[in-house]
DNA sequence: TATTGTTATACTCTATAACTATA
DNA sequence: TATAGTTATAGAGTATAACAATA
């Protein structure tokens, strides 16, 4: 599940594994600035001019496909300061707002794998921001909460997110964000499988 | 770029790389049709009873995620028989809207890196829907074409989306589908860099 | 026997850096 | 010197399968 992904954080947040430290082939040479630049610079555009998009562009898909990019980069880049990337940061709500929640139910909620939940426990966890306490009655199952930091991190990562998300919509009256999510809210209903 | 990735058709499409057909650690065993099963079966319920969400449900970033998730999920089912990814589907109808394409610049539509337009096309070559043509006038670069097979495999698909998306957009009016539209694309504004 | 958390493994996607052949 | 396509490599994310401890 979760084609989430949506990770362009990707050499963003190197939290989570230490892994090797390697190099490249070559190595030991001048770092070049790549040449070309074709999708490294500033942020996505959505519209190159001169270029046909035929269908795409009368793809209610297609066009949440590119807001979705876009409100990504400008998240990233709101949060790069804690190194929390969306996952991470609906983790941190989740976990807030739903005190003794077992890791396997996290994982459930978002959408992940049980192993991905792992992961993603540990990272927050080596940030200092969730800790595993042992679950009531289950000694199997951890409780998650969040560490003093976690909570201070939290609330002002949320006054983050809530301006980035703020931004992202200032070009719309209130009324009319109202307008959006309900759309929003009523699209893909569940497949009959 | 391209935080896009959004992929959980990862397990889907094996056409790209024909890799290690290895198999797992123990191996030799009972497949064990996974025990919890949390977010591997259906699809993607972006709302579990009694949680809270808190300040995710009051985000129209967390709306159009959630909203992404599923379509893309819906896409993926839609297209699978052709093997056709949202990024593929966008390569092939770029190309055949705009004749003589180079390389470098699909890369730069896509919002991906040169690299990551190798492979694409690579597979799609692969798959026998696009061919490299010598580009007139530079022995450098090539025009990306489709072959027959990729025009009517493209019509196919093409049919396969516009239905998809409209059976997304299926609780929607038109004028909503419309004033939906309207609304994403006046949504993230470019940063000020 | 089922479930919780964990680990090992594999795979996809994407990025950076460097190389080649042209320009 | 710069550009088009390519390749090698690294890294994040996720999934499946198996395992130990506990239920």
């Amino acid at each position: 599940m979760s084609p989430d992904s949506s990770d362009p954080a990707a050499g963003t947040s190197n939290v989570t594994r230490s892994a090797g430290t390697r190099r490249k082939p070559g190595d030991s040479l001048a770092p070049e600035p790549a040449t070309g630049g074709s999708g490294t610079d500033g942020g996505f555009d959505p519209h190159v001019p001169d270029i046909d998009y035929g269908v795409l562009d009368s793809l209610i898909g297609y066009a949440i496909r590119r807001a979705q990019i876009r409100i990504y980069e400008d998240f990233v880049a709101s949060l790069a300061q804690w190194q929390i990337t969306p996952p991470r940061f609906a983790a941190l709500v989740i976990i807030s707002r739903n005190p003794k929640l077992k890791l396997t139910e996290l994982a459930h909620i978002l959408g992940i794998a049980r192993s991905g939940a792992v992961l993603l426990v540990d990272a927050l966890q080596e940030m200092n921001l969730v800790a595993r306490r042992p679950a009531p009655g289950d000694r199997r199952a951890y409780s998650l909460v969040l560490t003093p930091a976690g909570k201070r991190t939290l609330a002002a990562a949320k006054q983050a997110v809530i301006a980035h998300d703020a931004h992202v919509a200032s070009a719309l009256t209130e009324q009319e964000q109202a307008t959006l999510k309900s759309l929003l809210a009523r699209l893909a209903p569940p497949r009959p499988a």
